[in-house]
DNA sequence: GCAATTCCTACTAAATCGATAGGATTAATA
DNA sequence: TATTAATCCTATCGATTTAGTAGGAATTGC
């Protein structure tokens, strides 16, 4: 299952996305509208600051706008950083990999087998998207 | 991530299907050689014996066995019994559909657009792939 | 009747999730 | 320069889920 902070998370950045403009945006604004806890969220979007997708403005008139144009903004790199490893084991995970203690030959495992073939199609799919494909309405 | 229990149920199963017999195989067995605790791994076989999956015989050379041939038993069914929806968001969800209660609007959600398209490419990788795939070394 | 196996229920320690609390820091503006 | 409004940061917490463990009842083969 997706974490909120992984669904709260995306819907923050298309809500930055379809404003469409470079002016910061604020927590608030966002919270009130995609009706989430603003305190919460304030903590998903300095994950993605510091992670490099959003940048911030401190102060009066602050808040958070996209680094690159939502057409570059690939959801393979937004998902590792909000949910962490696209694969579903450890061992078959391209950035994140670690072997599995348990198994001994990895090549003879059926559940590597299949995991391999789930985030290859997972990937192609977000590596096909972009945070403009969401988006868009 | 994959839970254990799921991972622990297809290695279990891939065994019984690499055995190519009828007879019943005992929980001790796959347990020692896939390195699973026998007490857990036994609440795994009676999930997947309640699904129909397993079929089982009880007392002196009990065990457990495949109710139906390797090439017929579909990752579809596998995984939705040993780890539920196969959907990452319940409002994406084909057999555990539930509306989100903060989306006002599914169609206009960029989290629903996206995770359409990560449900059908995985479920297309399940559809296409039985236990006998697995249980080719 | 005995041994070996599945079946069933209940419990538990640890980790993760989904927040919340409280304030420090920074920037605009009056 | 004081005020206000925003991000930034750390710590904590209750609920849920995960990954088992414990103990024994029921069943079957010999």
């Amino acid at each position: 299952m997706l974490s909120k902070k992984t669904k709260y998370g995306l819907k923050a950045l298309t809500f930055i996305a379809r404003t469409g403009s470079d002016v910061p945006v604020q927590v608030g604004e966002i919270a009130k509208s995609e009706q989430i806890p603003q305190k919460f969220l304030e903590s998903i979007l300095l994950t993605l600051r510091k992670s490099g997708i959003l940048g911030s403005k401190k102060g009066k008139h602050g808040g958070y706008y996209l680094r690159k144009d939502p057409s570059e903004i690939l959801m393979t790199e937004v998902m590792r950083v909000l949910e962490g490893p696209i694969a579903m084991v450890q061992c078959v995970s391209l950035n994140f990999y670690e072997k599995c203690d348990d198994c001994p030959d990895e090549h003879l495992c059926s559940v590597n087998k299949l995991m391999i073939q789930v985030r290859d199609s997972t990937l192609e799919v977000f590596k096909n998207t972009t945070l403009k494909d969401l988006s868009l309405r």
